[in-house]
DNA sequence: CTCCGACCTCAACCTTGGTTCAGGTCAAGG
DNA sequence: CCTTGACCTGAACCAAGGTTGAGGTCGGAG
């Protein structure tokens, strides 16, 4: 075997540590879009380990696989992406996160004064209530860190 | 109908704007324990409406209800918990929530970085190695704000 | 060419955090 | 006492993010 241009759905497992089921489960989600054997089998370009790699960093900082395929489809259509195309994704990235960040330090900043003051009870309360910070950082499940 | 001391579930909800099916599903979760009536009804004493806002907040910043019935843990059993019961237990949630603020701000601070300069596939680096920040802030699905 | 590990699909199942519905009971106002 | 809205339980269903298993096929080494 020479130096393999395109790489099996296990040897992408095993260079990511990425499980096969859910490198599968990515692609029937729209992350991913393997060329495939006449046999049907998925052969990945290595450009597909960085960007399957991305996939799981975005997740480990509390974005939802949608809003992860959101961000993949900045990256150019016909050519691999490049270094330039990495970066300027990771820069919107990173505002996106400084907001969450931000977000929830004012959340924070709010629990122990909120908490003493007894105001818990009262739908006022800034903590509380569901249109502050909340809305400003999207509807339905949150997930973060756990 | 005299000032109530206790509340039903109706009521609970229209005073926190938790729905009524979520607050059931807490107690069965372990996270309420309401008086029942003769008939079979739930009866929340007042200091509970503070209990379930306290829940609600903490599942804004990203807590589940597994962690949140262990921070519950530690409020009295007999009395209803007055005001340095909530103080002791909200410094004890900003702690934890200023080592989870700051590990993923260690995350961001390496994203950049990390895009750039093709660490991305390499199971060294950083931002993709499991053991890291990863390990740091706990196993299993992690959920913040989305 | 044959073999067998790696691959394929599809369907079922899991956890978390709930909502919805069917069918039945409670309790307070009139 | 009767009515009726609020309450009860249990089971089914939802979304996200997967895992597991059955049953079958591919493809590269020998």
């Amino acid at each position: 075997m020479r130096i393999e241009r395109e790489i099996s759905i296990g040897a992408m497992a095993e260079r990511t540590g990425v499980p096969v089921s859910a490198i599968r489960f990515y692609e029937r989600e729209g992350l991913m879009a393997p060329r495939r054997t006449r046999g049907g089998q998925r052969r990945y370009p290595r450009a597909d380990i960085r960007r399957l790699s991305f996939i799981r960093i975005c997740q480990r900082l509390g974005l939802s696989l949608a809003e992860i395929r959101g961000h993949l489809e900045a990256l150019p259509d016909g050519r691999p992406p490049d270094a330039r195309d990495w970066a300027l994704l990771s820069r919107a990235m990173r505002d996106d996160l400084d907001a969450r960040i931000a977000a929830l330090g004012r959340l924070r900043d709010r629990l122990t004064g909120c908490i003493g003051c007894g105001c818990l009870s009262l739908t006022a309360c800034a903590l509380h209530n569901p249109q502050d910070e909340q809305s400003a950082l999207g509807p339905g499940a949150h997930r973060l860190e756990r």
